[in-house]
DNA sequence: AGGGCTTTTGCATCCGTATGCAATCACAGC
DNA sequence: GCTGTGATTGCATACGGATGCAAAAGCCCT
């Protein structure tokens, strides 16, 4: 604390001005490569580094991105909070984390954002109200929704699986495989997720001209409410879940609550492909997530906002893959 | 951004000095009460927080707190960053997010979370070398050990559950069911935790006049390790497994590749309780951490420590209990 | 050698807030 | 009404670095 040297320490042991000191950090700065090279070289051997803090304060720019996740009992989430840990750090960012309490808006973290002079918000599960969102982006910061579409028009970017595509993979490959009485259990109503991939799984039908499969409410995306969700399913040969742990807990209530087979009395679809999917107790069948793209393509944007791209808001959609495994073997 | 309204602003438009909005937001600063509300109120009104950037500087304490994590994949640990998140906010922290690339040890983040000026780090999974302890701490910085404890002599706090107690219990319980043929799973050699309740295990054993249990290394704590080390369990009629997650890998296995039948021809326990265990399809038995109390204690600490809390370093346990489900119900 | 340029460097100042210190004010006691 | 005392307030400066601007130093050419 006391011991932290300072740039001006360096600077005066060194015998040039501080603003060398400063300039010798920044690539972009013109300094001599001999002084640089002397100044950093002094800089390591003193264990000097550019107070963050201070830099943010001239700067106008903290290098810090808010990290705002709800819904971290979804194991989904983990891998992605990690990857997009890494990542971050990576391209020079640092992640705060912010939880949301259970129930509330994501609004409600954007003042304790602006104090501490966040860049840019990640929002994962939680939204932003249209009026939040513009408020944050006028102020010259950015914002993406993660695995998240705003619901009307917005100027928020996102990024996010092609859910209605994924979905209706899933719906095609359970036809084909000649699955008759099919059931779609979606999760929290009022997320884009459950929705597209409601809306994806149904237009597989109307394209072929079926009527609409069974849905049922789960409620939200937890295993308790896949459980309950499945026990509603009564005969049905084919169920795709919104997501991968109601999945999980409809199979368990299939298997052992109503004795029914998986695969062969019933097939079931996910949807994440968390790792828990792939372990061989379940192993369910859903559709991947290319989360290491969309971490990318998130930081990507983010970077390119920050530097005044003026494009307007993108939703961008990546592919996700069917992955067979035992819960479902689609037909060829 | 260039709208941000500042201290100065605000004094402006009030007609009063600076100081006086900043105090107005130190609860500990001598404001009458009438100017006091007048300025909060107006700030609520201009929607004006204080800079915490600025803040941060100028008091040389920026109420940021690194939360250095590792193992994210284990489902133990999203649940603790939740809490851990809401906890530090509640507490008046922000929590920056470090992950330890894989394989490297937590020294690698000091640097960085020196630059950003954090004021304590919470390790979890990694831990610190006793020379990155010794800087750290020297800085009048804080850092705790979470579910974690030091090999050697060290200054570091640490926090975690009584590792061996909890594994005594479950050497107990297995005992006084009869269980004959016992198994100890190992996790991560060097973690303090598979090291503590492997100490707890064989300690109910020696107390017996027992010969020691058999031993199999897993070697770290993941589904797949704990998968292999149960095929090499044998004709064992328990198992204790150092985590939660190889204890359902060890179940899977149990069950489909060995078709064994838990609990009647092997008694199967983990520790953590992780939100699996309750599953119906794994109903595993396990000793639960009391991560409420855990991350109080936490907090409580690194508070204390920041307030210049001279005590020798202290290793906190608390207690961990058994919670009994399908895989193995004690008798009595 | 001198002029016109391009790099390098240093000087000052600013970022937004906290805080020690001195000035001011309010109020009680006499 | 005047002085003493404590509560309020304003002033000035510091925190550690970044950066516009001008001075200084090279450099190339004629």
């Amino acid at each position: 604390m006391g011991s932290a040297v300072t740039a001006r320490d360096l600077a005066r042991q060194l015998g040039v001005s501080q603003s060398m000191v400063s300039r010798a950090f920044d690539p972009a700065a013109s300094v001599a490569p001999a002084m640089r090279a002397r100044i950093l070289e002094a800089a390591a051997a003193a264990n000097y580094r550019p107070n963050g803090i201070a830099a943010a304060l001239t700067r106008r720019r903290s290098r810090i991105v808010g990290l705002v996740m709800g819904e971290l009992q979804n194991p989904f989430y983990p891998a992605v909070l990690e990857q997009m840990t890494l990542a971050l750090q990576a391209a020079g960012f640092e992640a705060l984390l912010l939880t949301v309490p259970p129930g509330q808006q994501a609004d409600a973290c954007l003042p304790r954002l602006r104090q501490y002079q966040v860049d840019a918000v990640v929002l994962t599960s939680a939204s932003l109200s249209s009026a939040g969102a513009a408020h944050w982006l006028g102020d010259g910061r950015a914002a993406v929704l993660f695995n998240r579409t705003a619901s009307g028009p917005t100027p928020l970017d996102s990024v996010a699986c092609d859910n209605a595509g994924g979905a209706r993979l899933a719906a095609e490959a359970l036809l084909e495989a000649g699955r008759q009485e099919l059931v779609f259990v979606a999760g929290r109503p009022d997320t884009s997720t459950s929705q597209e991939r409601e809306r994806g799984f149904l237009s597989a039908f109307a394209a072929r001209g079926l009527r609409a499969p069974r849905r049922i409410a789960a409620g939200d995306f937890s295993y308790e409410a896949g459980h309950r969700a499945a026990l509603q399913a009564g005969g049905a040969d084919g169920i795709f879940f919104a997501n991968d742990i109601l999945a999980l807990g409809g199979m368990d209530a299939l298997r052992h609550a109503a004795g029914r087979r998986v695969p062969q009395d019933v097939a079931v679809l996910g949807f994440d492909d968390i790792p828990m999917a792939g372990w061989p107790g379940y192993a369910l069948t859903t559709l991947r997530q290319p989360v290491a793209a969309m971490i990318a393509a998130t930081i990507e944007i983010l970077q390119a906002r920050l530097e005044g791209d003026p494009q307007p808001a993108r939703a961008l959609r990546l592919p996700a893959e069917l992955v067979p495994r035992g819960s479902f073997l689609p037909a060829g």
